[in-house]
Parts: structure tokens; C-alpha cells; sequence
DNA sequence: GAAAGTAACATTGGATCCAATGAGAGGGGG
DNA sequence: CCCCCTCTCATTGGATCCAATGTTACTTTC
């Protein structure tokens, strides 16, 4: 299909200006839109099937997330991500984290750890079938890392926190770090016995220990992931 | 003077549009649109002299901040915080303003801490001076309160941390909290000595303690400002 | 042949237009 | 007397319009 109108089935108002944040932001995240690209109002809104009108809201709300910048008369592009900037918001990402899980102890239940398991399982096993498979595993990947992380926010009880932790989420295409776990075994073998410390921690009801895990974790990615774009620049003004 | 216009000397693009955004988000932090208030789209745009279409970009970055919500052919109304979303958002900010203090707590120098207790000692002159006087000396005091705490997470040298508890200030109107301490002489007295602690932590250069410190002002402070909103709606619903 | 100027084109951006939905008043029926 | 229906008005929301700005390719000149 040329078009995704069908999904959209004749939404209206802020649901389906949200709606188009959530399409674009997707495609963004997937990296199908790549970093540094532009954004042309008409060339969205046809693809949508909408007017220019209610895709140049949903550039604002993706421009007040961080994700995308607009230049005045220049339109709208695909923020790149400076390292030093990724390991800022890692380093609060991780202390945001790290408050999800020390709360998260005095609540999570016997049920929602093996949940946890199953997740940090199920994204090792999809790791290691889908070597080299490209965009498909690391999708599978990266949804059930995200599982992982966002479930534990949530037991933590507090909404804010998680909204918080999401907000910096969408701020990074996360495509790459996918990336790199599926292919690099070391990297992939770090991130599963990561994840198994932290719920030993969780189930120990050891909260000081689950935070000190899940900061170390979360700081570990996130220089995984400013070193990735460290690279990239490198090699763009290279080619 | 009826309209802003002249301050928005012909800005245009993002430009005027952040600057709408930001306008319209100053009258609701200092409660010149109340709580709960309609936000009518030709209204704004006949105040600011232009037309609705930049107005409704910047409802929807207001929306994306969470300080708005819209309601689908209703319109946009100022969100109403509930006391357990103020008591959670607090708890985020708690944490992060400690990690700030602890990190600024490397970084700060001499005349910045001469700065923080200027503005501390400031703030704690203009709420005995301005008792009662309503909306101006609140004004004031909240713009002090703030350098405080801007600087701090300005010291720490993370732009990311500062956005992030920046973030989360602006999604309640604060305007009440000030209101509370210029007119309490308790939680003036107790405002003013909680910072004084944070910055004895920070000249003794005890990260630990200035982020406990901070912490617990906040939760403090937040604590305040849920109680404001619990006897407020319990009046609402009365009145 | 290179650089600068210019003219056509593409794109953004604010204003305006009209359809659609919602709110409120007035009137008719139970 | 109260309830409900309908008609009208206010407001939102997407589409369209036109001016302004930026970009690119072509031409002209040195």
C-alpha cells in the first residue's frame, strides 16, 4: 500500500495529529527515516493522506520532544544525536531507572519477575536466531528490551517516572543499540547477564543493589550508544 | 495595552510559534489563566494579533509538555494537576535535583555559591517585604526561588538534567507555592534554612549530603504544593 | 573557465475558508 | 412542572490559498 490512510480510519482532532507523531516518531525510531533527514510537509501528508495542516502539529509535538528540529523556513529535520549529548541523557536516564527499580522491590510480585525472565529470555534467544537477519530481529530486539525496562518502570507505581524515563527514550532513534546487541555476542552476552543481576536483585528485595545494577546498566548502554554515533559521524565526513 | 504584538516584533516560523507557546505558558504559570481555564483559539489569536493557525502549534507543544489538555472539538483547557501526580512528579524531581546538587558539588565555585546565597537571602527578604501584597511580590519571589534552583542544575554541567527537571517544573502552574511561603512565616523560615543546609553540603563539598539535603526539600516543597491542590478541588467542589 | 547575479521552482508559513461537532436557548409534548 | 427535542450559535479542525523565503540551475560577465 501507497498509503496509510487505512490505518488511520478517519480519525479526527488531537487523535489524529497524536496518531501522526506516533506514525512519524515510529518511522524515525525504525530508522525507515533516517537521522539528519528532512522532513517535507507535503511528501508526510500525502503519505498519510491528510492536509499539510495537521502534519505541521505533529512536527511540533515531535519538535518539542526533542526528536526533530525545525529550522524557520527550512523546515523540519531528523535531529543527529552528538555523543556527548547521548551520555548526558543516559546518565539521567540511569538515575531515573535506578529509582524505578529501588522502588520497584517493595512492589513487584513473584508473577511479574518471571515475567521479567521470560522477557530478558526471549530477547536473548531472538538475539542469537536472528544473527545478521538486519532490520526484523532487531526490531524483535528492541521491543522486548523495551518490554523489559518499561514493565519494571511501571511497577515502580509512579506514572511520572515512567513518562520521564519514556520522554528520554524518544529522543534517540534506538535502531543502532539494537543493532549492536544482535550482532556483537560479547555485547549481547553483557546485556542478558545484566539484566539477569538486576532481577536477582529484585527478587532478593535487595532495592539498593537492584539501582546500583540498573544505573551501571543504563550508563553501559547509553556509552554503547554515544560511542555508535561517534562512529557514524566519523564515517559521514569521511564518505 | 490590548495586544502583545508589539513585544513579537513580526517574529515568524518556529520562532513565533515558541514564542506564542512560551507566552501563553507564562500567563498560566503565574495564574493569570487559571487552572481549569478555557483556552479559546481566536481569543489568543486576536490577543497576540495573528491568525489561529500558529496558536494551535503552540497549544499543541503545551500540549505535549502536559500543561494543556485537548479535548477532541472541545478545545483546550489548563489541566487541573491531581495531588498524587503532583506527589509523584515531585518524587522524580527530588531525585533529580539531588543528582544535580551531587554533581555540582565538583564543579561549583566560590562565587557561585556567594551567587546561590544572594539569591536565597533575596528571596527570604522580598517574602517578609512583600507580605500581602498579593501577585507582585509573589512574582518576585518565585523568580528567585528559581535562580536557585536553575543555577544548581546549571552547575552541574548536564544541559540534559537541567532540561529534564525544567521539564517537569513547567507542568504545574507554581504560582501557588509562592504564594504559600510569601504568606506563611513558617514555610518561609523553613524554605529559606533547607536551602541554607543545601549549601552548607555544597561548600563542604559533601556530595552525599547535598543531594540529601536537596531531596528532601523537594519532596518537601512538593508535598506543599499537592496539599495546596487537595484543599483547593475540596473548595471547588464545595463552592 | 570561474564567479556572481538572476530567474524559475520548491517549500515553508500565516491567513482564510468551510464542514463538523458541541453547547445552549427556546419551544413543544408528556 | 419537568423533560426532551430541535434549532441556532459558537468553536474546533482540516483543507486550501497566497505571500515570503530558500534553493537551484542557468546565464552573463570578467
Amino acid at each position: 500500500m501507497t498509503t496509510e490512510e487505512l490505518a488511520a480510519t478517519r480519525k479526527t482532532g488531537a487523535a489524529l495529529v497524536d496518531d501522526l507523531a506516533e506514525q512519524i516518531r515510529n518511522r524515525i525510531m525504525t530508522g525507515e527515516i533516517p537521522i539528519g533527514a528532512q522532513l517535507r510537509q507535503a511528501e508526510l501528508a500525502s503519505n498519510f493522506g491528510v492536509s499539510r495542516t495537521p502534519v505541521r502539529e505533529a512536527l511540533r509535538q515531535l519538535q518539542t520532544s526533542g526528536l526533530i528540529e525545525v529550522l524557520p523556513n527550512k523546515g523540519a529535520v531528523v535531529s543527529v544525536p552528538a555523543p556527548w549529548d547521548v551520555r548526558e541523557a543516559y546518565e539521567v536516564r540511569a538515575e531515573l531507572e535506578a529509582l524505578a527499580a529501588a522502588r520497584a522491590v517493595r512492589r513487584i510480585t513473584r508473577g511479574q519477575i518471571d515475567q521479567l525472565r521470560a522477557a530478558n529470555q526471549e530477547m536473548y534467544d531472538l538475539s542469537v536466531a536472528g544473527r545478521g537477519d538486519g532490520v526484523p530481529a532487531q526490531h524483535d530486539h528492541r521491543r522486548s528490551n523495551d518490554v523489559f525496562h518499561t514493565l519494571i518502570a511501571s511497577i515502580s507505581g509512579n506514572a511520572r517516572l515512567s513518562k520521564a524515563i519514556n520522554d528520554i527514550n524518544e529522543t534517540f532513534p534506538r535502531n543502532v543499540s539494537a543493532q549492536l546487541i544482535v550482532n556483537d555476542s560479547r555485547h549481547r552476552d553483557e546485556n542478558f547477564q545484566e539484566h539477569e543481576r538486576i532481577l536477582e536483585a529484585l527478587a532478593d528485595g535487595d532495592a539498593q543493589r537492584a539501582a546500583d545494577q540498573m544505573r551501571e546498566h543504563v550508563i553501559k548502554a547509553g556509552e554503547q550508544l554515544a560511542r555508535w554515533y561517534e562512529l557514524r559521524s566519523s564515517t559521514v565526513f569521511r564518505g
